[in-house]
DNA sequence: TATACAAACTAATAATATTAGTTTATTATT
DNA sequence: AATAATAAACTAATATTATTAGTTTGTATA
């Protein structure tokens, strides 16, 4: 084994993730991914399936990345501490990967076993963390979406301009963390407070 | 005027519109959107500049829909009651309209002045709601930037699957809309409770 | 009735993904 | 050391895409 040009899977997908990063989803294309790769664009199929296939590979590797991103900010914290440095997490990992996280979200998880088993990976880390707010099994799951519907729709709004100006981005992502905070206390810790 | 195959600018957007919602937003191609007309696709170019300029299109009347039903949603309504209404009326156009709602998020609102002021329009809509709650004008944008990334962030992932499982996704939605307005009630109706 | 022109058409080009079939270089075996 | 297997490169070809150029046509107005 071990060929004339030495690709492998890992590479192929390390340099669409760049070519994603750095020009958008649209760019990656067979030609374009080739092209970086020094080899030409049929022998990409000695290694995938083709376009969709390397993009929802693409798109593991990417939530497979952001859960650990995820995880890494929660060690050793609990309660707001935690809930605010995955939510900081979340959002540096959105702006510094924008296409990877880009295409996280446009593969189909529903139909992919391995996507489905990452992003439940993803929601038992954050139910894992409101476990502390003792929410109740019930409700553990509507919190737990609410969360990542929170941080998946700024990320994802900031990342499109959709919020018109960019001015207090920052200051808008903590308030928004402290308002959901604020409702979380209310309504499960209203006596502790 | 008026020639043999009477094919105009909104009826272009409204085949567009149904492939888009019925196939998804891959399906809409020159040909598909031709074939759907009656005619071939270089005729569209007619009426449009091509295929980006023909989904920016349809993004700013998707854009306009929204905005419409959430102006409609909010009439006669105040407070909570408004904000649960609106965010019902979001959430209901994005599973009626998949593809355009979709659409609306993939355009990059930021280059084009028209996306820019519908988009701006709804952000209105959103803080002239707000105004009941005293929130100040400092922390208005964070507010509505907060509800807006809920509903799309919601909206969005509910669409792709993002939840795993589909259950109990209107009680999520209903238990999440619930949270944010305590967090608001805390946050600036605290005395008012 | 004739002309102007908007909007259809056909034909052609360049870029895309993909398939089929061929060559080559390395690894393992004799 | 020579050779056989094979993984992974290659070239060539096909179908589909968007788009441009140039042509025809049908209707509305002068």
């Amino acid at each position: 084994m071990v060929p004339r040009n030495r690709v492998t899977l890992p590479h192929i997908l390390q340099a669409a993730a760049t070519i994603v990063d750095t020009d958008g989803v649209d760019a990656l294309t067979m030609s374009s991914l080739a092209q970086k790769l020094g080899i030409r664009s049929p022998s990409l199929y000695n290694h995938s399936e083709g376009l969709p296939d390397i993009r929802r590979r693409l798109a593991v590797s990417g939530l497979e990345q952001l859960r650990d991103a995820l995880m890494r900010s929660t060690v050793g914290r609990s309660r707001d501490e935690a809930i605010r440095e995955m939510a900081k997490s979340y959002l540096n990992f959105v702006r510094t990967r924008p296409g990877l996280y880009e295409i996280t979200i446009l593969a189909p998880t529903d139909l992919d076993d391995e996507l489905q088993k990452v992003s439940q990976e993803i929601v038992d880390l954050v139910t894992q963390v409101l476990k502390a707010y003792q929410v109740g099994s019930a409700d553990e799951i509507h919190i737990a979406r609410t969360l990542r519907s929170l941080l998946h729709g700024f990320a994802s709004l900031e990342q499109r301009g959709g919020f018109g100006i960019p001015i207090d981005l920052d200051e808008s992502f903590t308030h928004m963390v402290d308002t959901f905070l604020m409702g979380l206390h209310k309504r499960y810790l209203a006596k502790n407070q």
